[in-house]
Formats: structure tokens, sequence, C-alpha cells
RNA sequence: UCAAUGUGUUCUGUCGCUUGAAGAUUUAAAUCUUUAAGAGGAAAGUCGGGGCAAUAAAGGGCGCCAUACUUCCUAACGGGAAGGUUCCGCAACCGGCGGAAACAGCAAGUGCCACAGAAAACAACCGCCUAAGUGAAGUUUACUUCACCGGUAAGGGUGAAAAUGUGGGGUAAGAGCCCACGGUAUGAGUUGGUAACAACUUGUGCGGGUAAACCUUAUGGAUUGAAAGACCAAAUAUACCUGAAGGUUUCUUGCAAAGGAAACAAAGAGUGCCCGCUCUUUUCAGGGGGGUAGGUCGUUUGAUUCCGGAGGUGACUCCGGAACUAGAUAAAUGACAGGAAUCAGGGAAACCUGAAACAGAACCCCGCUUACAGCAUUGAACGG
RNA sequence: GGCCCUGUAGUUCAAUGGAUAGAACGGAAGUUUCCUAAACUUUAAAUAUAGGUUCGAUUCCUAUCGGGGCUA
């Protein structure tokens, strides 16, 4: 079954300012990946941000809506990604640019592409 | 339609998240299994007030800020209840009803009042009056005219606002100068009321407005906010202490052994020299304080919720019983599928299609303000 | 989470409670020119919203809605 614990999430505030400031973008409208090959103890494959602007998205409701079905879409689909990384690690965030509320069924397609085009870059990347 | 009050849909399946409890695995932590719980009436705005914490404190004054009819409620408040007064409305008078009020003081001081207007605050520009006083002229010799000195707020196209209204007396002309009836401010007394205040009697007064202008009076307020604060504590550097290894030079106490102090950087000093020994520097090891990353507590048992009874016009209070009811931290409370109830449209019906607001806890309470679909209840001011 | 400041033409700024809210740049129209630029003339355009105090509010007060800053 697909889990989402605490460990899968990125906490710590250093790492996640190294992520956006050395981290590579993927992007594709409304979804946007910056990810980054990391490196850490615990035996966690993927760790994850994900970020929905307050500036485009004024009320909470509408925030806490996008934040929790783009959560779902990662659990979901996320074995897409660790079938690749087998035991390297990965830090990833997941920011929503778009203007509109999605729906769990609009999004989930976009995001196993980006999953799918990310998978090619890390290879080339690696290898 | 508007306003107020109440309510703020619900069930099943699969997968998932946070916290608590129990059990198992293993290495203390993590993983797995079972089970329980998991967003609002405003969680919002952050506008008042309080709890709590730290800092400063022996107390007081000035300053600054806030409040301002009365009594009461409350932990407290700029909140609420009941009442009073004034104003507005229900078509005028009376009563009644509905609504609003930052509702102490410009009769303490200072400031301001554009334009217009004689004048915007110590009112004399025009007008009215020459009775009294002085001078001149005329003549009827005690009068007239003129001038000076004056008197006067009754009238004057303005303005938001022009000096208490009407009538009479009075006067040279006038004037609360006097009188009557009013208006209004205030002092005293009586009656009613806890009080604000009301009614009546009586004295004194009446040169505008503005305090959401400065200000005065009275009352209250120390400041900063959980990112407060308390505790534990990697890595790195290290004050200090102990032990081991380990020099040189100088000074000093002492017969000597030995001890003390300072400097130097790879050794120095102590004996005439060497070995040895001692000290210092230095190195290593251990302890150790403060403290960063990080973590734990603060943190959810409280001015708590529900039920019943009693008191009070009411806000609310008291008594008894029962219950434990979110606790995240780059931030859980979800996703998908299928029904039920409500509303709208279509249809003879079965049924089909669509809609469902405002909005997401972050230390905790009490209020206020603002937003709000649908449903329910109540109200939306009259007689003589 | 907490604490502050602020809102005026399209933009940047003025205005002691007092006449029709002013200036610069920009916009529009015209003059000039063969055309454009420059220059000149004219013109449109605003007090965030809703109440209140006042004779009168951009200014004073209250609430709401925006914008910005500080605090780790």
């Amino acid at each position: 079954m697909p889990k989402f614990k605490k460990a899968e999430r990125l906490c710590n505030s250093i790492d996640i300012n190294h992520l956006f400031s050395v981290g590579q973008t993927i992007s594709q409208y409304p979804i946007k990946i910056k990810w980054l090959p990391a490196q850490c103890d615990n035996n966690v494959q993927l760790k994850v941000v994900i970020s929905v602007s307050k500036h485009r998205f004024k009320r909470a409701v509408d925030r806490n809506r996008i934040k929790r079905v783009m959560r779902e879409c990662f659990r979901l689909n996320k074995h897409i990604l660790q079938q690749v990384l087998e035991t390297r690690q990965c830090y990833l965030a997941l920011i929503y640019t778009g203007k509109e509320i999605a729906d769990f069924t609009t999004l989930e397609p976009i995001i196993i592409g980006l999953f799918h085009r990310l998978t090619k870059e890390y290879e080339k990347l690696a290898g």
C-alpha cells in the first residue's frame, strides 16, 4: 500500500534552502518541480516539500485543498520514481503555480507525466 | 423584501494522515497490528479585556494613553442588562409606540470661525437722538440752528450662526431699564426614586458656535508577548580543573635537599660540569561550564461543557449531579466511488440532471466587528 | 503568531478644516512640418469604501477593504 509518513517530508530549513538555490527545475502547467540528488542517513528514498503560494490563493481553505490533492497524487504515484532510484536518494519540491483550483482528476495525469520526465533526467545525470 | 435569534446535512466501502492507549518485533528508536479520538459559528479581523510568562519594582509625582448620564452584571473590558435625559420618526395637540446618541466641562483659560456682511466677539459703519455739558451764530433773552463732547443694540439686501421671544410701561432716542407671560442655565428647599432624574416652591442670571481644537476635571493603565519562558543537549571551538609526558633563562627563600615567581619557544632555570630530579611552557587524555543545530515541557482540566433546581425585571449568579471533548509545528483532520435527506428544473410516474454558503485551530478564555447558502421561529411603529 | 505604518489623476508627489482639489511626466485633440521629433495651444482624468462630528471634511473620529514594513 502506498503510504506517506513524516519521514518522507523535508522539514529541515537548511536542506530546503539548498534545494531551492542549487536544484534543477522541470515544469508543466500548473505544477513546477525542483529536484536535487541528495544523501541522507535514513532509509528514505524521497523527501518532499509541497508548496502553494499565499500570493495566488489568499484563503487558507483553498491552499489546504490544493495541497491535499497534490499530496494524494504524490502518494499514489511515487512508485514510478522509487523503481528508478532503488537505493539512491532525492529531494523534491512540488510547487503549484496555477491560478485556479484544480481537481484530482486533472492533476493526476500531469504529475504522472512529470515523474516520467524526471526519471529520464535523473538517469541522464547519474549515468 | 428587510432585521433579529437558532441551526450550520448525513451514511457505507477502499486507500491514507496526526495524536493517545495496549500488544508484538528488535538495540533505547523505529516498524507492524488492534483500538479510541480528530476542525468553527464565526476557527476570520486582531478591535477591546483577562489569565499565564519574563523583565523592572520601596513608594510617589510629572508626562503619555484610554474612558466619560445613572445603577447593576462580570476575572476584566471601549462588552452587556435595566433605567434616565435629549433628538428623530409613526402627519400636527395629548398619550403611546419605534429608533438613535463619543450623553462630563466653551457660564475656567487659549486658539479657530473661509466667502459674504457695518460687525463673527471688549460689537457703533449706516441709521436714530440732541435731554445734560462746552463753544459759535441768530434773535423773541430763553429758545432755535450748527459743531464738539456724547447717548443708543429698536431697524439695516449678508451669513451655517447676529447677542433671550412676545406684549406693555418708560425715554431725548433707546435698552431686561421695569412689569406680565414664556424659553433657558444654575443655587436652595420639599416630595418620589439606591441613583441619573422628575414634579412643585423660591432666589440669582442669560455676550454665539467649536472640546471627533489644544485643554480642564474625574477614573483607570509598568513594559513586552508563547517566536514569552523553563529544561535537555550532538558537531565545532574552548574559560577552568585533574593526571601523564616534558625543556631553557632570570630572580628569590634555604647550609643542603627542595620550594616559589616570571619570561622564552622548542626548550629554559635550579648545582662548577654531566646524569638524574623538580618547575614552567607545550602536547595528549579525562572532567567541565556557558551554549548552536535539534529536542522536551509550556500545551490543553478550564472564569470548561451538559442536565436539573433556586434567586433576580434583566445581564447574570448560586447549589447539586454527570462528562473529559483536536493538539499540528515547511504545519494532521484527506482522496476516490456509491447512496440517503433538502432545494431547483424536466417528467403522468418510476426516475433523470443540477445546486448546496461564509470559511480552516496554532498558548487559552470572555466580548465586539465583519462574512454567510438553505431551513425554522419572531418582528417590521397607532389610538384619542 | 505578534507589532506598526499607509491609501489623492495612468505614474511620482503637493494641498493650515474653507472657493471649481494643484504640479510634473504620461494620454487625447489641434497648430507647425512633405512626414516624424521637438515646440506651442487646448482638453479628459483622482481624495479606497461606508457611517459620524462640523455651517463646511482629502484633512478629525469609528468600522470595513486594500498595500507595505518590522519581528526568527
